[in-house]
RNA sequence: GCGCCCGUAGCUCAGCUGGAUAGAGUACUGCCCUCCGAAGGCAGGGGUCACAGGUUCAAAUCCUGUCGGGCGCGCCA
């Protein structure tokens, strides 16, 4: 490992000068090695002496030519320089970067992976939308950065548990059910106006016929056991409230249950079938109605009740946040003596603490921003480490169609499915496309740009390399030349010229990528890395007059070692993000 | 009104937790396939990092304010 090689050298470098000037005793910060962005200014710069001048009252300048006469006559170093303010440049031989090209081969798909997690059990709770229609290209979003924050978590040496939150439980649902009891009775020839705040999204009505398919006329029901003489003008989500109320007691409770059921058991069915397509797995299905079966709910609000933190008012059950930071407090047991979703929210991260995982991250949609406060007050007030719960929010996904922004609710039916993107675009792409953005920034995204430009779709530039290699590689055989790659540093002798160098160094910052995705949950990180290291080589494959497959042994091998491991990169890199790379396209 | 996220090239976005002359893709213009894949490479134009103060050797980055945009503020989930 390069890096913390040179950092060390540094730091005795820096402790020798520091004694020479006669300080003493000095707290030395860590010693940042940074790549500047200018190659005249050297492979790696530090600005230690900036950092350590001001309190030593001296000048910067004056300290950085003691510390780098302390580094003269290092193998690994070129030359060293001083510049502008204090920065000490410092430009490595070229053979100290390739040493990672047998490192990266030798470790293989292991090569970027570290135990800094130290087998810590971390629970990633994603996606989690709501079962009450199809994913659309706004949860798409959410899968994509979660299954890609997930396996940087394993590489980086944690125990991973993907667990996806089925809301199955209130209003929302009884909605669903009801949306699907009135498009059945339509096949029936019963009409019913369907209301407008109803599910209005085609798949209901596919769901009606699988309904109609699977049990007959089993639910069938007339217009006037649902629909009350009510005046007309009564307000809209109260009528929802009387056709649900209708249908309960025109169906009874298990047939209105088996509906209720259908109509959520198809509705996942389409989900998991959806992100298995997308390639996003879960270890956990974590229903929400067992909490409300198995008493977790009344035991959660009987537990904060017991430790003095609810209180009643108007009828309804307090939980009292604002003692805990929140900016008001909130209800958990409605005046008509049912909980609300809050209360169940409660008990589940009550049930996720119980479980024990070392670490928990939440995904959630920025708009439930405002629900942060209220989980971590009623985790505070447990008596739990709210430290343990992470809420990262990924920003919504503004689709536009025609320069026009298309709406996204599922409760109209208007949305673009997330089935669709990947029909359209392709799983690559779409996996791709999602994190090469920050999560928590919003996301434009323009949909016919990505449908007819979808050839032009930064995926393929990283796959091309990753095929093309694969193409050199069988190109050996047919020029009659065997693939004998020896190991080691050796071997690499040949490697000499600038873009070789360049891509070693690459190479070897890797690790730190993924280091630095992980600490920062930024997955985009190693997108944009492959980007570059994939342009780095699209460069090195171009140079005129340059043929990888060279005549000369020696050099061909030094070559193909190298574009082996960068090979390796891709591959471990792609694989992160869960997008394929493929040996031809 | 209060809270959260944000404002960087025509467009979409990076910018490594404060560093040197602010980058990439796309679009536009011109080159490069008689030899490893042109889904590629090379070159060019394009910027008051929303605005105004502040912190310091150094600010796109940190702090304050203003303007602008998105989202959230239910006994919905």
């Amino acid at each position: 490992m390069l890096k913390p090689q040179l950092q060390a050298i540094l730091e005795l470098a820096v402790k020798a000068a520091l004694a020479n000037k006669g300080f003493e005793a000095v707290d030395l910060p860590e010693i940042r090695l940074d790549l500047p962005r200018n190659p005249e200014h050297g492979d790696f710069s530090t600005n230690i002496a900036m950092a350590l001048a001001p309190g030593l009252k001296t000048a910067p300048r004056e300290l950085a030519v003691e510390i780098v006469t302390q580094l003269e006559s290092n193998a690994l170093l070129e030359s060293v320089e001083i510049a502008g303010p204090g920065f000490i440049n410092l430009h490595l031989a070229t053979s100290a970067f390739m040493e990672v090209i047998a490192e990266v081969l030798e470790a293989g798909m292991d090569y970027g992976r570290s135990d800094i997690g130290n087998g810590k059990h971390i629970q990633i709770e994603y996606v989690s939308a709501n079962p009450t229609g199809p994913l659309h290209v706004g949860h798409g979003r959410g899968a994509a950065y979660g299954a890609a924050l997930a396996n940087i978590f394993v590489a980086a040496g944690y125990v991973v548990s993907r667990e996806y939150y089925v809301n199955d439980a209130g209003r929302q649902m009884d909605i669903l059910a009801i949306s699907l009891l009135l498009r059945y009775l339509e096949t029936f020839d019963v009409v019913i106006p369907f209301p407008a705040n109803a599910y209005q999204g085609d798949y209901i009505v596919a769901m009606a016929q699988r309904l109609r398919a699977n049990d007959g006329d089993k639910y069938c029901c007339s217009s006037t056991d649902l629909v009350s003489n009510d005046p007309p003008n009564a307000d809209p989500e109260a009528m929802l409230d009387a056709l649900i109320s209708g249908a309960k007691s025109a169906l009874g409770t298990a047939d209105y249950a088996s509906v209720h059921r259908f109509a959520r058991d198809e509705i996942l069915a389409g989900i998991g079938h959806d992100l298995e397509k997308f390639g996003v797995e879960f270890d956990n299905w974590f229903t929400e109605s067992t909490l409300a079966e198995n008493g977790g709910i009344d035991g959660a609000v009987t537990a904060l009740a017991a430790a003095g933190h609810v209180y009643t008012n108007d009828g309804a059950k307090w939980f009292k946040s604002t003692a805990f930071g929140d900016e008001k407090d909130r209800v958990v047991v409605r005046d008509n003596g049912l909980a609300t979703y809050f209360a169940s929210d409660i008990a589940y991260h009550a049930d996720k603490y119980r479980r024990g995982f070392d670490h928990l991250i939440n995904i959630w949609g920025a708009d439930h921003h405002g629900y942060i406060a209220r989980v971590k007050a009623a985790i505070e007030a447990m008596d739990l480490d709210p430290s343990r719960l992470e809420i990262l929010l990924v920003q919504f996904a503004v689709l536009f169609r025609n320069g026009e922004k298309m709406p996204m609710s599922t409760r109209s039916g208007e949305f673009v499915t997330l089935a669709e993107l990947v029909s359209e675009v392709g799983r690559d792409a779409a996996r791709f496309l999602y994190i090469t953005r920050r999560s928590d920034q919003h996301l434009d995204f323009d949909l016919d740009l990505a449908k007819s430009q979808s050839n032009d779709n930064p995926v393929y530039y990283v796959q091309y390399a990753h095929a093309r290699i694969c193409s050199v590689m069988a190109q050996l055989t047919g020029k009659g030349y065997v693939a004998d790659i020896p190991m080691g540093l050796a071997s690499t002798a040949e490697l000499t010229i600038p873009k070789e160098k360049q891509l070693a160094a690459q190479l070897s910052r890797y690790p730190d990528v993924i280091d630095s995705a992980v600490r920062n949950r930024e997955p985009h990180q190693i997108t944009t890395f492959l980007r570059e290291l994939a342009a780095d080589f699209h460069g090195y494959y171009n140079i005129k007059n340059f043929r990888i497959i060279a005549d000369d042994k020696a050099q061909r091998n030094a070559r193909l070692v190298l574009i082996l491991a960068v090979k390796q990169v891709l591959v471990n890199g792609l694989g992160l993000l869960g997008v394929s790379a493929p040996e031809a396209m």
